[in-house]
DNA sequence: AATCGCTTCAAACAGACGTTTGCCACGATT
DNA sequence: AATCGTGGCAAACGTCTGTTTGAAGCGATT
């Protein structure tokens, strides 16, 4: 009946058992949801017997929970947002922030399989979703918001700001939520080329410092120089 | 052993088992999820035996399917695209493309649990959602690429539209799906006030003018008569 | 009246699920 | 050396799952 986090009793590496289900347990949920999610295959793959999610963690529910923090804690820390000098140009700022954005939800290199959970949760907000808003997703909204307050110059109200936010928000959150269907309305060879995490950052920042004013309208003939694209 | 569709065996009104398994079998897999919707619920909702899901559609999975298709046929229905008489202002089928799509979203009258469901499908796309891209959402979407084409006057490749239009879903797809987390994010009485299709219908299709470069920027003093809002 | 096909039903089926149990191994403490 | 608590294990528990079964009900046809 020892729940987790007890004492100090010794917690050194990352390999214990804990650890190694909290990371079966985010990608059997992220890949399969949580009813159709076993313990059984989440211990499987985590190498232990099936009563030690039962021991580390209470129950399923609980040890769904603690995955999703931990799937998100872990997502946000591998691809942070870059730290702004003082007077960095706010478009700069926000392709930043859009190619991070973008970056932890299509991933290079490891399948990001912590946004697949994250995306299960947003779809269907649970107790773990109302935590999470809270103390990470807000702060991170509260700085798009100032970089749009930054390129409107003042002349949106905040509310408006919220709204061009949530826009480009929804952008990214799209590409991720729905690659799937969005890969049966394009050409494949233009999804390769044209897909890609920096392609599509260029593309959102673009939009949206266009419809500011704060760049040429799309198709207008701009040299690349000019082009807020930025090199990273 | 008779499958459903059958013969002509009179199939006339609405609620023969049939119609009703595929009703409730709808509300509890949008609600619930594939896996965590029972039969046995279903088939109580419905006020049928247990064995009337086998008896009318084999099993859970292909009950599942025609669940999927029924639904998005039904709110497509419910919902239609308005038929524009030829020379329509391609910014007012913008704004009528959207208020469309985030009305079939977010409806008003009765909560529809059929789009949850579809966004269960776009999360995570099965035979089902294969079936409904082909048939159904790349002819909408073609529609869509068309009316960005004549607004930006062939100044952009049908590359960068289908991006553009991408953008465009995107938004609207993300106040839908993302309405509990968007509700945690911004204050409860700018929702209730601004977050109503119609008001999103304007702001989504005045971003893209916008960026278009067919209407001035957001932020930008402009009569409320010369503003894209057009009564429906 | 008897037969047929279609529909409905209660009951049972085998399997998988989350969870619990009791026992063993082992390092630290007494 | 004996004791203790922790961590890990195989096996079992009871429940719930999707699915099947065989028998009835019932209107139309023969």
């Amino acid at each position: 009946m020892v729940l987790a986090e007890s004492a100090a009793s010794a917690r050194p590496t990352g390999d214990e058992p804990r650890s190694r289900i909290l990371m079966a347990a985010g990608k059997e949920f992220a890949e399969r949801g949580f009813e159709a999610a076993t313990v059984r295959e989440i211990c499987l793959a985590a190498g232990v017997n099936v009563a030690a999610v039962n021991y580390y963690f209470g129950d399923k529910q609980r040890l769904y929970i603690e995955s999703v923090k931990h799937a998100h804690q872990a997502r946000v820390r591998q691809v942070p947002l870059p730290e702004w000098p003082q007077g960095t140009a706010p478009a700069r700022k926000l392709h930043d922030y859009v190619a991070t954005m973008l970056e932890r939800m299509l991933g290079l290199g490891q399948s990001p399989w912590q946004m697949r959970l994250m995306m299960r949760e947003v779809l269907q907000p649970t107790a773990a979703c109302r935590e999470l808003a809270q103390d990470y997703m807000r702060p991170q909204f509260a700085v798009l918001v100032g970089i749009l307050g930054e390129l409107s110059a003042g002349r949106l109200s905040e509310a408006e700001l919220r709204r061009v936010a949530i826009s480009v928000i929804g952008q990214c959150f799209f590409y991720r939520a729905a690659g799937g269907v969005v890969g049966m309305l394009v050409p494949s060879e233009e999804i390769e080329v044209l897909h890609t995490p920096q392609e599509l950052a260029d593309h959102v920042t673009r939009y949206a410092l266009a419809a500011l004013g704060a760049a040429p309208p799309l198709g207008t003939a701009t040299p690349a120089h000019a082009r807020p694209r930025v090199k990273r």
